[in-house]
RNA sequence: GCGCCCGUAGCUCAGGGGACAGAGCGCCUGACUACGGAUCAGGAGGCCGUGGGUUCAAAUCCUACCGGGCGCACCA
């Protein structure tokens, strides 16, 4: 006889405090094995788990076929707090912010910046190695249009100011107005393009000069916000290195480069995509402009960041057989790349998994880059390679309106754009909620009104799941009320506050039976490993922050109702416990939002 | 044209097969001689974009449509 497949059975926290701590749907899954009603499966199998489980105290089959257990806390109270994960042997590279370096950074880059801190923290914290990159593009036209304008306009800078990056944000936007408009500028961003690729000439050196100095101030901006690099992997070495070459030579061996001759594309090297029948000419439907191939070489023999992109990757797989040179990059224990090598800390690259945190319109140019891999015979590499796709920060109309846009189309969201010069800078954004910090702060102690904004700021980027458009709104930014980083490091800072008082007396006395508000925060405080495993598994912060959020929230509710310091003397015990189990889960989980976890604020 | 993402309270967003749909902001009413008011208690406010389907059970899965964003560059 053929058995059929066991059913899915799952145990997860009750919907209600009437339902138990904990409700389990097995009886639902077995109904359509035992052809019964649920119910009636849930009454025979109640006492029976109630029976066999060391932990519940009751079990109920409640209509119309769930099985509540209630647990009895005390003696998971007594055990360890925050877990603990044995060390993996795996490498996982994870590469974020990647911002061009030729102006300030906005929120929007922020966003990768935080996220992928974040998701570094989180796998470090579940036992991986990991190793943190941010790729500097030195070579792109974003570059290019910058350093034109340094070297071509006399420029004035409208708002005087000591930072180089806001000098290049204006500066940019004016030039990116010429190229627009100006055959000549056009002519000139080619010249200049390639003269950076060539690296033999004046207009590489001051490009190398430019892109220091504002790579310097984006990681400046970067360590406020508590995100560190232990690498800086820089285009321009990919290239001298001759990354690609190496690469060029496996790829070209694959049915799925190929060398147009005729054509739109006709003398560029082209990555096929899609099925190799289905593709060709129309798979990009009627519509001749639109083409599912990629250029990886142009007909002039340049590169396209594609290209490059696939030879980096190689090389973080470790499946190239070259490697950089390397420097120290200004203290902080970060290193780049560079034209003459000291010995590197540690064999840098060679990943096992790599996490690119890169928002969602290069989707196609990261599948453009597993393919690749995948041509390469590099399956392996191709399925370890996740690219945390998000949605990008765009303006609310009101603050699109102050930032001077013109919202009169009524639009829901507008997109900031550097090339015009609209966006929110991260130095401003950071001086603006430090304000709004410092003029609604109660003490003048603890924790400063600078690492409360960077913590406001960390969470609100952090909040929204990575698929959704942040609609970016200042005021909203500002908030230090509600659902907000402050809430969360208020409420450690409130645990904190009453474990100080209550520091020295009884921790342990005879069990008892927890009120409905200590299960409820018991209950949540005891999901903490699995919520940890479980974000790590899909690479995904805000399960974090809205855990944390919630244990916020359900402490302070246990702390409304629950005095600590003036319990009776049978009540006290049991709550110093679970004061400190939530300051230690708490600090747990802050850490890993990479928020400050103060004793005082 | 093809593809991806998103439509949940006035606004910004959680919830992603299970019990009467949640939070913050905003609005209304209360609570500071405080284990820290950056807080809390309560109230008003939703045919979960629309129509079909699958299921004992759909905001959640499938499908078609409507609305919005993005991608399909010899840009990155």
């Amino acid at each position: 006889m053929e058995l059929p497949e066991p059913p899915a059975v799952a145990v997860e926290a009750s919907a209600r405090p009437e339902f138990g701590d904990f409700t389990s749907n097995a009886a639902f899954g077995l109904a359509k094995v035992a052809r019964r009603a649920p119910l009636a499966i849930a009454e025979a199998l109640a006492p029976r788990v109630e029976a066999l489980s060391a932990l519940a105290t009751s079990v109920e089959a409640a209509p119309p076929g769930h099985l509540n257990l209630t647990v009895d806390f005390w003696p998971w109270l007594l055990g360890p707090g925050v877990p603990s994960f044995p060390p993996m042997a795996t490498k996982v590279v994870v590469e974020h912010t990647s911002v061009n370096p030729n102006k300030a950074m906005h929120v929007g880059h922020l966003r990768s910046a935080v996220v992928g801190d974040v998701l570094a923290r989180l796998l470090r914290r579940v036992g991986a190695s990991v190793e943190v990159h941010n790729y500097v593009d030195d070579l792109g036209k974003q570059v290019a249009d910058t350093l034109m304008g340094l070297r071509h306009l006399d420029f004035p800078h409208p708002v005087p100011s000591h930072r180089f990056d806001d000098f290049c944000w204006d500066l940019y936007a004016e030039v990116a107005r010429r190229v627009a408009a100006d055959p000549e500028w056009q002519a000139r961003e080619r010249a200049t393009l390639e003269a950076l690729e060539r690296q033999d000439n004046s207009t590489a050196w001051v490009g190398q000069l430019m892109t220091d100095r504002l790579v310097q101030e984006q990681l400046e901006d970067m360590r406020r916000f508590h995100i560190a690099y232990d690498l800086l992997v820089h285009e321009s070495d990919i290239v001298r290195e001759g990354f690609w070459a190496r690469a060029f030579e496996d790829l070209s061996r694959s049915p799925r480069l190929v060398h147009e001759s005729t054509g739109r594309l006709a003398g560029c090297w082209v990555l096929r995509a899609g099925d190799d029948d289905a593709c060709p000419p129309e798979a990009g439907g009627e519509d001749p402009r639109f083409n599912p191939d990629k250029v990886l070489v142009r007909s002039n023999g340049t590169l396209t960041y594609v290209a490059k992109d696939i030879a980096y990757h190689l090389w973080k797989f470790g499946r190239l057989d070259r490697d950089f040179q390397y420097r120290p990059a200004g203290g902080s224990g970060t290193w780049t790349t560079a034209h003459v090598g000291q010995e590197p800390p540690v064999a840098f690259g060679h990943a096992d998994r790599v996490v690119n945190v890169i928002d969602h319109r290069q989707d196609y140019a990261q599948d453009m880059v597993r393919l690749a891999l995948a041509a390469l015979g590099h399956q392996d590499a191709a399925e370890a390679l996740t690219h945390v796709s998000y949605g990008v920060v765009s303006l609310s109309p009101a603050t699109a309106a102050q930032l001077g846009v013109d919202t009169s189309a009524g639009r829901p969201s507008y997109p900031m754009a550097g090339r015009q010069g609209i966006g929110i800078k991260v130095s401003e954004l950071l001086s603006a909620v430090e304000a709004a910090v410092e003029a609604s702060r109660s003490r003048a102690t603890g924790l400063s009104s600078t690492e409360v904004a960077v913590g406001a700021i960390r969470y609100y980027l952090l909040r929204h799941n990575l698929s959704t458009e942040i609609v970016f709104d200042v005021d909203a930014a500002r908030d230090v009320h509600g659902n907000t980083g402050p809430y969360l490091m208020y409420a450690h800072a409130r645990a904190a506050s009453v474990l100080r008082r209550v520091a020295g007396l009884a921790t342990s006395g005879p069990p008892r039976t927890l009120s409905p508000a200590e299960r409820a925060l018991a209950r949540h405080l005891a999901a903490w490993p699995s919520v940890l495993a479980e974000a790590a598994a899909a690479v995904n912060p805000t399960l974090l922050a809205t855990y944390a959020y919630r244990l916020a929230e359900e402490f302070t509710h246990f702390y409304e109702t629950h005095p600590v310091a003036r319990a009776d003397a049978a009540s006290q015990p049991g709550r110093i416990r679970l004061t400190g189990r939530v300051q230690q889960v708490l600090q747990d989980v802050l850490a890993v939002l990479g928020l400050p976890a103060p004793e005082e604020m």
